[in-house]
DNA sequence: TCTGAGCATATTGTATGATTATATAGACGC
DNA sequence: GCGTCTATATAATCATACAATATGCTCAGA
């Protein structure tokens, strides 16, 4: 899940003021201290603190001005979809009404992702969705059917052949991997999932878009179901 | 659409090499100049072109190690739902099958957002997408039914209460703006559309969900079909 | 009193030079 | 041939100086 590179010095700074501001210890409005003052409390040189900015510049958490210092931006603003903001918002303890927001994407675009594969997708993807179901078969413990569970998704995703559709995977898919471990636990079984897995793939290879479609839909909404216990969304959900 | 501060001398720096690599000017693998001759090159301080370096590393298109240097990534690492990245694109004569694409994500999400908003919109948001509406009807020229249109599908967007949804917007809505006008001006009469924004608009405020989403995959169907002149795809698309 | 031009000032923006850390490749010994 | 050590090129970090730019205040003039 980690985008921004920690290994170096700005990284960490990104890292640090990110979180800073996206679990709210730093509020929308708020002016930062002067870059000087701020990068002495980091105890780190200026320059790294300004490449720091940049970045959450550019993932819109604030913006600077002269003469008036740098201001975190409203929610709004923020670059929801970008990959740290979201890590950063999972790892300040997402409130549950995010991830339903996260399992509500999912809901929409898996489906639709399942059925362009079923009709788009060229041997070397399909292999690939096969292998990631080979190894969701073959897995021993529920760490290792994690793994292959993601693998499985993202492949069905790139296999839709459009490059934004894929992204949404290292975005919303990989917030939610810690969430399907906990799925499969609750379920007893961590391998319930696998025919639904096995119907998409199916579908998939044979060409039915609709089919696929209905599958991965079943598969989601099954996963909701055991996630939260009891609520149980209707089809069009 | 534009993201990035382009007032900022790093701002330019930014765009100007973000653009280079995303058109193909700069190949993925290959190594950039090293930071000194670069800034030489662009006649900038090493200060400004690393600021944009870090921002370029950030949207996943370059890496820079000490001793190799800065390398442009490979297509698949690139952040391709980031506003700027996907600006990019468009700037540089964006081949049809990546509108196809846009047009794509389009179709499946507009019509999800559509349902959710008429579950769960609130008043003021309701009216949001009123005044949109009433903008559109009252627009005297496409110019003012380009912006108006917009902003109703915004309006839909953010009434969904969702933020990882209404990110949407300002990644893909923003980026087809221009082809809103396109389409609009093949039909002849630019307020072709109105109808179907209103059926959308009467379901979300009626709270039928299904009802609201069917009038908003018409929509966009028929958007796509004035868009590609002929070419049709079926309702499951 | 109100208005507007202009000046003072605080803060970010840009530039430069020096030093440090790091990864690669080549030399060297085994 | 194979591993280790060293040289070196490059980015990473730091420190400092100066420029550009908003903001708000002062003060002249109506």
């Amino acid at each position: 899940m980690r985008v921004t590179n920690a290994r170096n010095l700005h990284g960490h700074v990104t890292q640090e003021l990110g979180v800073r501001i996206v679990s709210g210890q730093l509020r929308p409005g708020e002016i930062l201290p002067r870059e000087e003052t701020l990068a002495e409390q980091m105890a780190v040189s200026r320059t790294a603190l300004r490449e720091a900015m940049r970045v959450l510049s550019a993932k819109g958490l604030v913006e600077a001005r002269p003469k008036v210092g740098t201001r975190v931006r409203d929610e709004r603003y923020w670059h929801q979809l970008d990959a740290d903001v979201l890590a950063w918002r999972c790892a300040s303890m997402p409130p549950a009404d995010f991830v339903e927001k996260l399992v509500q994407m999912r809901e929409i675009f898996e489906p639709a992702a399942a059925a362009l594969a079923a009709r788009r997708c060229d041997a070397s993807q399909l292999k690939e969705i096969e292998l990631a179901y080979l190894a969701m078969e073959a897995s021993r413990n529920s760490d290792e059917w994690a793994v292959a569970d993601l693998q499985f998704h993202e492949a069905v995703l790139i296999a839709t052949n459009n490059e934004l559709m894929s992204s949404l995977f290292s975005v919303v898919e990989t917030a939610l991997g810690s969430f399907f471990v906990q799925s499969a636990r609750k379920s007893g079984d961590f391998k319930y999932s696998l025919p639904y897995h096995r119907q998409v793939f199916d579908a998939i290879r044979r060409k039915q878009p609709e089919v696929a479609r209905r599958a991965m839909q079943q598969m989601i909404v099954d996963a909701r179901a055991n996630m939260t216990g009891k609520r149980r969304t209707r089809k069009s959900a």
